[in-house]
DNA sequence: GTACGTTTCAAACAATCGTTTCCATCGAGG
DNA sequence: CCTCGATGGAAACGATTGTTTGAAACGTAC
């Protein structure tokens, strides 16, 4: 139908649109225009522009969810026992990332959105992201719980943020970086070069030792 | 004199606006009111919305660039053959990055900025920082490369920008991160406590193994 | 062909934005 | 006392924002 016409024309610019400049620097009147759609076309499809900036995520994270669940629920029949390597959970989930944008040749915008989503203070896209899709990562955290036991619970929670933030900031500033690479090593870097990269640093960061022990408590500015 | 009540009146407040909300999300006469200081202040001592938002990095980056100077000059006159072994490179910075905000009580805000940096498209905000801090960051990178021979010069660079992904993307959003913590674990985190947590994780991405050879070159989706 | 629900369109809405203007106020120097 | 440059303040500027309106255009079923 037409409909569907619109609405895709209109999501398709969005997220482009979104991910080179983020949210609020990106107005209904210049994604419009650029969609080449009425200006009232987002309101009358989504409802407001909240509801857009969300169906333009939806669209990434519900085929990712998707995926992710069906890779998790292959990784479990094959070790009856409960336990997957480490390895086989962080290889699944990147090639769960990587695949579901990489069918609309979009895996840059992806990224950015992901860092966006994070970095912008935007309270409901965080909000609606946690509620909508907090349990493919509750249920990956659980199964990384398994695959390493002897990492204290609070120290394997913060080491699963600490390489969230490397591989979002990488591939969502991949542009500007890319670019200072290429001029001063010559070389250029494709995405699955980055990952190739990626690996052994997050495997390490991962298995790195313990921080010593803590010092006596001391306050510390909020 | 009174200028100088009014301008630190609209920093102190805006820095704080801006890291909760972003600089497109956070309005002059948000500041202005909220600083009691009149609309047209802003303008007046800065000369526009861009200039204010790098006076508040500047506050922030003029005496940590010059800190940092002084750090590594007390480091490399410790070590006359020229090479600073990495754990103390990163020690020095790490305790600079603290000592600067810390006098104003003001960590958290400094790292949400710092991400906002990056994250923001704000093409005049990176720019200006580029140009203006370039170089104590020029002059790190070539130590650490020192200290590091044995990486490939691309290697180094990649890690280097994955572990100042996860730096800057822990402490930007350490307060989102903190309450899950906190719920999830019980635990109260501190900036200093999550400091000592991340330095093995740091050293480790660092050191890690390098990746295997890359396969043959494939297109990949710039 | 006529009626009906859906979608498109141009126009206007009210609100907010950054910026500018013009005048009052102040304090120091003549 | 008067003057003058610097600062504070109220009001308005024009531009842009997200959203709403009411009518035109559309395809479909009777």
């Amino acid at each position: 139908m037409a409909q569907t016409d619109t609405v895709t024309r209109i999501l398709d610019t969005a997220e482009v649109l979104f991910a080179e400049r983020g949210f609020a620097e990106t107005s209904l009147r210049t994604i419009t225009s650029k969609a080449r759609v009425n200006l009232a076309a987002v309101n009358y499809h989504f409802g407001s522009k909240k509801a857009l900036i969300q169906a333009v995520f939806a669209r990434y994270l519900d085929p990712f969810t998707e995926r992710f669940h069906g890779a998790l629920d292959a990784l479990e029949a094959r070790h009856p026992d409960g336990t997957i390597p480490l390895e086989e959970l962080l290889e699944s989930m990147a090639r769960t990332v990587l695949e579901v944008p990489a069918e609309r040749h979009s895996l840059k915008v992806f990224m950015k959105l992901l860092g966006l989503a994070y970095s912008q203070a935007q309270g409901h896209l965080r909000r609606y992201i946690q509620e909508e899709y907090g349990s493919v990562f509750t249920r990956f955290t659980e199964l990384v719980r398994r695959a390493t036991p002897e990492l204290p619970d609070a120290e394997r929670f913060w080491r699963l943020h600490f390489v969230l933030g490397t591989v979002i900031f990488t591939l969502s500033g991949l542009d500007a970086l890319r670019d200072i690479a290429e001029k001063d090593y010559g070389e250029h870097v494709s995405v699955r070069d980055l990952v190739r990269r990626l690996r052994p640093v997050v495997v390490a960061a991962l298995n790195a030792p313990l921080p010593e022990a803590p010092m006596a408590n001391r306050a510390e500015a909020s």
